[in-house]
RNA sequence: GCGGCUGUAGCUCAGCGGAUUAGAGCAUCGGUCUACGGAACCGAGGGUCGGGGGUUCGAAUCCCUCCAGCCGCACCA
């Protein structure tokens, strides 16, 4: 992949010199905006000198060098466009990298990356989505950069709700039970272990006395606890290998992977003076929380019954990242509802000396799935739908969609492709918009095909293809010149420039929907082009350019659309 | 009550380390097409950026306040 990327600097930076050395002023100054200088203010305030006057001398500097124009525009503002490089020349001193501050670190870091998370016995629902669809895309793009990324799978495999699920299964009978599972029922299993626990005694009791069990290391409930875990993990692999996710097996690391380290949670903690027991509970309290009552708000380590928390969970989670580790940076790919406990957790963390400040330690947050009623995305009975039935009806709708078409492709090769389609929509509607706001879950608007969409820029991405295909022989990229004479071509030279920008932004704020308005902008300046430029009936240089940015766009389609976990068939 | 998040075109969303006339997609209306895939392209209409103050030469963007909505706030993870 590495290598890719190199071939493609190279094209693009002859690309830039060409566009930046070139002999069309118009082109820089009024197409970069991303570098324009917009502070004037800040340039004169750095220099201790009148805006207007500092301004008036750029414009003379600007003339002289011709790199950078600047305009005066009515009588109380300025507005102007410049090259970093320019400013920098001419004014020394201002770093526009430094403003930027863009430019991810070239030593490689180890990020241990908490995403997906199902729980044992539970359905995968939208708000698993979520946290696997972005997470995977900030692996890829992380590894991408050559960093390491250790993936953990924090699956809830633990604690009181598994009295319930084992006693359920005993009912049910092993079997019966694996059948369930098998099926991809577990919507059904929990409901039912969920129903009977609320409304039978005598289940309660017999739940309850067997998470003792379980905690207590009983070898019997052990085995079916076991049971549990192996069938929902080998459930959960079919369904990231349905969504197409970079997730392992071996990344699954359950909150039961962390049982033994929370005695030694609680004890360092005691030692270090901060825990306090509150009625009956053991607590820390990290300042700067309130409950509702507006006393201190605790973080309960260890519960009245003795029992452990998920507080306690995470904190050993937590502390092995880093000691064992060694992850510079730890980021939990975890829904809002959760903002709070991880702050919690994470200043523990600091009070106890497990975490300095020299590793990152972030929670990339993410909103909630909407319905179209813009409340929590539930099927028609009120239930949580589940995320096969979502995956499975965009496939269906992307399937019969590619007949009406009359697609000429038949059987399992129509069916792989329904199958692409469909995850770039769903992936990309989940992708584009920005991960912190709740957003709305609208098949059919995702799915249509047109506009903002994954199935777009796969479309871009299987029209210029075509263009390779039809060329009948192997195009190499050869010492082309781009001389940009046409509008298109510029807008799409400018588009492409714009990549490696695109990508550091998105990562170094771990967004990435700014890597999807970059792909989507990218592909609308193509379809201009491609609509506008014939490529394969021009001739000469011509024609060499328009192929030269045909294979960039190309490249830079897959790229992106890679790094965000979405394939890019060649036809479609 | 405390804390967090949200309010931008009819709808779905970008933009928010301040800067030309606030952008896109969908929808609507109107164009283009005997060139590489019409799942396309070009164009138009549509916005007091929730209200009000403040800082600034300049605010959707920064600060304060009010309104509306969502989420979390002690033993389930």
């Amino acid at each position: 992949m590495s290598s890719t990327y190199e071939t493609l600097q190279e094209r693009l930076q002859e690309a830039f010199d060409a566009v930046a050395l070139g002999a069309d002023p118009a082109l820089r100054t009024s197409d970069r905006s991303d570098y324009q200088a917009n502070g004037v203010m800040a340039l004169a305030k750095r220099l201790g000198r009148a805006p207007r006057e500092v301004a008036q001398e750029i414009v003379g500097a600007g003339r002289l060098d011709g790199v950078a124009t600047v305009e005066i525009a009515g009588p109380g503002f300025l507005n102007l466009t410049l090259l970093p490089e320019f400013v920098e020349h001419q004014l020394g001193a201002i770093s526009l990298d430094a403003r930027l501050g863009l430019v991810p670190s070239s030593a490689p870091l180890r990020v241990i990356l908490d995403y997906s998370s199902p729980n044992v016995a539970k359905e995968m629902h939208v708000g698993h989505l979520r946290s696997t669809v972005i997470g995977d895309a900030l692996a890829r793009m992380y590894r991408f950069f050559g960093h390491t990324v250790i993936a953990r799978n924090h699956v809830g495999d633990w604690g009181t709700p598994f009295g319930m699920s084992i006693e359920h299964l005993l009912d049910l009978g092993e079997g019966q039970a694996v059948a369930t599972f098998s099926i991809g029922d577990l919507n059904a299993f929990y409901k039912a272990a969920r129903v009977k626990f609320d409304a039978d005694d005598e289940f309660k009791t017999r739940s309850r006395s067997r998470v003792v069990a379980l905690q207590s290391g009983d070898p019997e409930t052990l085995r079916l606890w076991r049971v549990l875990v192996d069938e929902s993990v080998s459930y959960f692999a079919d369904i990231y290998a349905k969504l197409d996710v970079t997730l392992l097996p071996s990344d699954v690391v359950g909150e039961s992977y962390y049982n033994d380290m929370l005695e030694g949670v609680v004890e360092d903690l005691a030692a270090a003076g901060l825990l306090v027991e509150s009625e009956g509970a053991l607590c820390v309290f990290p300042p700067g929380f309130q409950n509702r009552d507006g006393e201190p708000l605790p973080l309960i380590v260890r519960k009245r019954d003795e029992g452990f928390g998920y507080a306690a969970t995470d904190l050993a989670a937590l502390r092995e990242r880093v000691s064992v580790l060694h992850g510079d940076e730890l980021l939990y790919v975890v829904g809002a509802p959760q903002a709070q406990h991880l702050e919690m957790v994470f200043a523990v963390a600091r009070l106890a000396g497990w975490l300095s400040n020299e590793v990152r330690c972030e929670q990339v947050i993410f909103g909630n799935v909407l319905g179209l009623d813009h409340k929590m995305l539930k099927s028609r009975g009120g239930e949580t739908i589940k995320l096969v039935d979502l995956l499975d009806e965009a496939i269906e709708r992307a399937y019969a969609s590619l007949e009406e078409r009359g697609a000429d492709l038949g059987g399992d090769d129509r069916l792989h492709l329904a199958t692409q389609i469909a995850l770039a929509a769903i992936k990309y509607a989940d992708l584009s918009t920005d991960r912190q706001h709740d957003y709305v879950f609208d098949l059919e608007r995702m799915i249509a095909f047109e506009g903002d969409t994954g199935p777009y820029l796969q479309y871009a991405h299987a029209r210029v293809s075509s263009i390779f295909r039809r060329l009948g022989e192997p195009w190499q990229a050869r010492d082309v010149h781009f001389a940009l004479a046409e509008s298109p071509s510029r807008e799409l030279a400018l588009g492409l420039l714009a990549l490696p920008e695109a990508l550091t932004s998105a990562l170094s704020n771990l967004q990435p929907h700014r890597l999807c308005t970059y792909l989507f902008d990218l592909a609308q300046r193509f379809t201009s082009f491609y609509d506008a430029c014939p490529v394969l009936s021009a001739e000469g240089a011509l024609r060499d350019e328009r192929l030269a940015l045909c294979d960039l766009t190309a490249r830079t389609l897959r790229l992106g659309l890679e790094l965000l976990g979405i394939d890019a068939p060649e036809q479609m």
